[in-house]
DNA sequence: ATAATATATCGCAATATTACGATAAATATT
DNA sequence: AATATTTATCGTAATATTGCGATATATTAT
């Protein structure tokens, strides 16, 4: 059918695989990098960067501002996107508490 | 087109993306987190505890299986699931690489 | 007001993903 | 040998994703 059964996951594990899904592509790797590095960029800069046609960056930072990671500040005709540092941490904590809590990977068959 | 663009980025751009790719379904975490719990187990016993079909979840091993973050020993006429601890550690350090040494993220627009 | 700049959104085509029934393959049990 | 058990794979339908050109919108500059 094409659709994933969120209904039989806790809302954990659908969180955290809504978070991973939105992390899930080099395209959105490169500019969370690339935001990091510049503290800040706008639209424009990553066209250029990455070499993809403005239609498709923006659709990429759009999926980012879902998950909250990053956000837009209107500065002029551009949009200065940076990281949200709490929602940041918070998905760091998120996924630290998937692997590191669960250590105990010891037996196997 | 629907295909990702993956020559105009870089080797760990697209390793961590094809990574996370692998993670981001609610149902592979379910899967992870129910070996990690139980230390190992059989496609059987993720057909009873998800309550998808059979060939679903043996879909989603399979691409667990690809980036080698677990592995399964032929044990009779089942096939014993366990965490492969050293793919494991590594995605940890490539996800700690990425959300850790990627700090400085103060200064916003 | 008009033109330039920057971004978002729409619509589309190509491809990928998700889920499942049916079936094949391989070992275990009777 | 026949049957049961367990898993993998094939084929298919429904939906999602990726990428882009075209266009709408909104602000700035002339």
């Amino acid at each position: 059918m094409g659709v994933t059964k969120t209904e039989i996951f806790t809302e954990q594990q659908n969180s955290l695989a809504t978070t991973l899904k939105a992390l899930a592509h080099p395209a959105r790797i490169a500019i969370l990098q690339y935001i990091i590095k510049q503290n800040a960029c706008i639209c424009n800069d990553l066209v250029e960067e990455l070499g993809l046609a403005q239609a498709t960056i923006s659709q990429h930072l759009k999926e980012l501002k879902n998950i909250g990671i990053i956000k837009g500040n209107i500065e002029g005709t551009s949009v200065c996107y940076c990281i949200d540092e709490n929602v940041w941490q918070q998905i760091k904590k998120e996924l630290n508490a998937f692997f590191i809590d669960n250590v105990e990977v010891d037996k196997c068959c």
